[in-house]
DNA sequence: TTGAAAGCGCTAACAC
DNA sequence: GTGTTAGCGCTTTCAA
């Protein structure tokens, strides 16, 4: 068995406090271990890399030097003399939402598991700060670059992202786009998407199974990818299940929980309450419906049904139980990071795709109605 | 004005699809630029980092030959050549906890600002995962290496910190202790910690103020420095305002939502509704034991008072809104990186100490009790 | 099985 | 102002 060097180090280096650490300053470099151990830089490497044969004795000579010395190779002197960085990076909107950082969980996970350190970073949606991160990736050689989220999907989307795989490909980087569409054929490019389309449709029939018939569809950025393709499965179902589908029945716009409350809240004031069930874009607007039908007097789900996506922390929290669609974020995260490593061929610059499926988690906000609640 | 080499490759490059990139493989160099642009590579690195006075025709040169060829610096060659690495990290328990990752952001932020790349890993609380992190950071030359989140302070701990700060000094990294106390004197550290004393005794104070005299401290982990310091806030509240104090008002334990539902539920089933408030140990163990009152039929805050602390999401999201003491998560990490990228003598291991404040958010959740609840 | 030597891409004296 | 030269710390031929 070959065993890393970070690994070798790690596990070698004890926890105590027993070292003869260089004084602050310089630090210990191969030639130091070199010396200590009676042997030549080379052969220092060697041991360090475990891909050559070293006699034991002159092995364990080394590894004693390393740890009396408590050495750990330069990576950038390694990387520039032909190694790769071992450096995973993650791009997502905003790390403090859960949806990103669930996913980043999954690419840091596999980062690990893959002996790579993992970046993750925020670009606020901002096009230019994610080409800055991207430079700074370029200049690191990072092994793969992970963005994450949905996108409006349109010509310049598909242009800016075939520069970036040309780019980081030149620097020896694979791109991965994660939860967003491909930017076209033939690119030097990794897609790990999940069904948002079989998710929608689920939601749907779920409700239909329930005797709903007149759903509204609530929430989401118009244009964005995520969306249409949760409202491409909504109507989908709607289609082929014969139940009405119209404007009135579809109202994005946001993704907040106060979007979901606000909406909901004006409908009722309006006194539209045409639906018997809300089908919420994601949780987080599902929970927001929820709380203003509550606060309405309205019970869920006897009066109106509720239903989310995602099958975030929230959908077990909220007062009622969230029937929602389950995303498999940590995998998408792992996924993206191992398709990414393990590659038939590295240099070719071949397309890879998977599509992840989602599955329906009915708790208690969806039911069937036996009656229509009173609306006025 | 000067511009760092990434902001102006950043601005430079437009997000037009206007490449004359290098092709899949090779990299392209400072030696191709200095070629095209017809200088030396001296001249080329003059212009990219800005450090020496070029002549302005030379500079535009060289400039529109790196934009032409995409060039962006070796990171790993220039750290080795000298330069720092542009690297900032931070390890966190489990980043997809809001209390790490909103700390995770303003250490991002910081980095960012500061034109370094940011690094966020979790430990899951491993010390040898830790350790294993600290070693890949090492190899990286991180500039400043944040560790985050309360642990117990014991020997054990003082001794790996101390041996930590130093192997990370050796290698020109700052170690920086974030939310978590200094491990002693004179290390190459940098503490920056908030005040958890002041905002447990800020709690109590409130709730005295509002007629509170049994209040019962609920949840965290025993030992860790987090909660005792919550704890030894509320202590000293409570003898100086005279309050009753005893084992019987202090369940540690968890600091899970469940803990916080489980632990009151298990008090209303033994009757041993003592107490006319709970000050929780952070605001998920309070959102427990608000459902786990609401669930049982005790209205807050007219029965009880629930506080948290934290002022996480969660309470602006509770149905009773939760009275708080507000962290300054984001300014935590923002300063940890501030303090280490700037310190007075990069070289001298001087150590540095600060303690953010913190401060009490009313909202709903605690008022005055005109009358004891009905036990029985 | 081991050592010597070349070079990865860049920066920083040092000359001119 | 600009070019030349010498490394930074490591891996990797090529010999021995």
């Amino acid at each position: 068995m070959t065993v890393s060097p970070s690994q070798a180090s790690a596990s070698s280096s004890s926890l105590e406090v027993t070292d003869q650490t260089a004084v602050s300053g310089r630090a210990v470099t191969i030639s130091d271990v070199a010396l200590r151990a009676g042997v030549s830089e080379s052969t220092v490497s060697r041991v360090m890399t475990g891909n050559h044969r070293v006699a034991d004795a002159t092995r364990l000579r080394v590894e004693s030097a390393v740890r009396e010395l408590n050495y750990v190779a330069n990576a950038h002197a390694r990387a520039l003399a032909g190694q790769r960085s071992k450096l995973v990076a993650v791009l997502v909107d905003d790390i403090t939402s859960a949806f990103d950082n669930r996913i980043a969980f999954g690419v840091e996970q596999q980062a690990m598991a893959e002996d790579r350190l993992c970046t993750i970073s925020s670009t606020y949606a901002d096009p230019y700060r994610e080409l800055a991160l991207i430079e700074m990736l370029r200049e690191q050689n990072a092994d793969a670059v992970v963005l994450v989220g949905g996108v409006v999907d349109d010509a310049v989307y598909r242009e800016r992202m075939a520069r970036l795989a040309h780019l980081l490909d030149a620097a020896g980087s694979r791109l991965v786009l994660c939860g967003r569409p491909s930017p076209g054929e033939g690119l030097p490019v990794t897609v790990v998407e999940y069904d948002n389309e079989g998710g929608g449709f689920a939601l749907v029939n779920h409700l239909y199974g329930l005797g709903h018939e007149r759903i509204l569809f609530l929430g989401g950025t118009p244009g964005d990818t995520t969306a249409e393709a949760r409202l491409a499965g909504h109507r989908r179902a709607s289609t082929v299940l014969g139940l009405p589908d119209g404007p009135d029945l579809v109202m994005l716009g946001g993704v907040s929980r106060r979007f979901g409350y606000e909406r909901i809240e004006a409908l009722l004031a309006e006194g539209r309450l045409d639906f018997t069930a809300v089908h919420g874009f994601d949780d987080t607007v599902a929970a927001g419906a929820l709380a203003a039908l509550r606060d309405a007097g309205i019970s869920v789900p006897r009066d109106i049904s509720v239903v989310g996506y995602d099958d975030r922390q929230i959908a077990s929290e909220t007062s009622t139980l969230l029937t929602s669609v389950h995303i498999p974020h940590v995998e998408l995260g792992r996924t993206a990071v191992r398709l990414a490593l393990h590659r038939a061929d590295p240099i070719a610059p071949a397309e890879q795709h998977v599509n992840l499926s989602t599955h329906l988690v009915v708790r208690e906000s969806a039911q069937s109605i036996p009656h229509r609640p009173t609306t006025g």
